[in-house]
DNA sequence: CACTGTCAAGAGCACTGCTCTCTATTTTGT
DNA sequence: ACAAAATAGAGAGCAGTGCTCTTGACAGTG
């Protein structure tokens, strides 16, 4: 049954593929903002009415487009990370590789760190591949030596903390913790800057920069 | 001369900001891209037109706001310093005006911090408001006796922290302002992530995670 | 008073997301 | 194998958008 059936179905899910494909080809060029549904069915060579058998609408295309840059992103990060070796070097390639992405799909990077889109609907199916990056970044820490950090943390910061330190499997501290999600902001922060223009003025070209944040980030963790 | 400005110019200028007022109420509900010139006239009894003689176009309307915005989170954070006082203290009060501005005015803020408006290029009008975020945590800098902190940077980054303490008129090494910048990629680099929910599921609510996160960039850049 | 520049208004263009109906084709149940 | 059901694309159409152009009315100045 599943041969015949999938005849139609193969030829939808190819359908779907090519119309996330020219989408995003389209959203490299013009933008979340530009891209158009008519404009993408036009390229494809279809009416645009019959692109709604495949996307209910624009902002469910957009928003599978999401999980595919979260999931890009997320790839490249794991990518860069040769699972063995020095953690600060790990640490430190996760943080570039993170970066050219960035670099490389700008607005595929806005649609996803950038202002939510319109409904600002963020379904569960972004949480988990929005998770990769810092995933990779938990996993240089986890069974390596951490230089000991000092600081107090509040009871409430500290039970998020711990209940962080369960889910994701670490020994480490809640001010470790704490410290890791600084370092996370900070790598999204300055690739923000960076990408959206804010180091003009200051730091720009801003790649010595960054990789001067990416290892003080190091040490900020206790690495 | 400015006596005989003409009921004709001060209607203008009138009916300019309550243009830009008009717009800013419907920013607040629908974001920047449910912002449309036709509903703004319709709100004030115009119509869609008649706009056009006082701005050119949408995205020129939107960088009005653009810069309206900047100037009243930059005005939030200089109102939230004392100019006296505990220098730590000061730090930690900007800090906190502003995400309490940005979370007060999250579309305005998603406007100047999110992704930047396709179409719209950073105008030199921008650049000024900009910095007072930023200025005004220099400010508490300046004056203050900092503890030293090490770190060596490349020669590059160098050069540019060196333009930067010119420009600033700070007495500070080279390794100061580039934490100091790092302080100011994290302060917004944390407004972002929670205001556009990437905190859901690790430090939701973020109000403890960004009080310590204050204090430890604050020790961070050796105050 | 006449002239000139500014203004609101309206019509209209090209475009958008989306819905609905119609027809052709494929898949499925008996 | 054949009828019924599900699915595909095409086209028309609706309400909305930014923006342009023209027209007629008014204010400010010589």
């Amino acid at each position: 049954m599943t041969a015949t059936r999938t005849a139609r179905e193969r030829a939808r899910a190819e359908l779907t593929q090519e119309i996330k494909d020219e989408a995003r080809r389209q959203l490299a060029e013009v933008g979340a903002h530009g891209l158009s549904l008519r404009a993408v069915a036009r390229e494809l060579g279809m009416v645009s009415s019959a692109l709604y058998r495949y996307f209910p609408s624009r902002d469910r295309l957009l928003t599978d487009l999401i999980v595919d840059a979260y999931n890009a992103i997320g790839e490249a990060a794991e990518q860069a990370d040769p699972g063995k070796g020095a953690p600060r070097e790990r640490w430190l390639a996760i943080w570039h590789a993170t970066r050219d992405w960035a670099r490389a799909h700008p607005h595929e990077y806005a649609l996803i760190y950038g202002s939510p889109i319109p409904g600002y609907q963020a379904p569960q199916d972004t949480v988990a591949p929005a998770a990769r990056v810092a995933l990779a970044l938990v996993k240089v820490l986890t069974h390596t030596e951490l230089r000991a950090v000092d600081g107090a943390v509040s009871s409430e910061l500290r039970a998020q903390a711990e209940t962080l330190t369960k889910v994701l499997g670490i020994i480490a501290g809640p001010e470790t913790v704490t410290r890791l999600i600084m370092a996370w902001t900070q790598l999204f922060g300055a690739i923000n800057f960076d990408l959206f223009g804010q180091y003009v003025g200051s730091v720009d070209p801003a790649d010595e920069f960054f990789a001067h944040s990416a290892k003080r980030m190091a040490e900020f963790v206790g690495l």
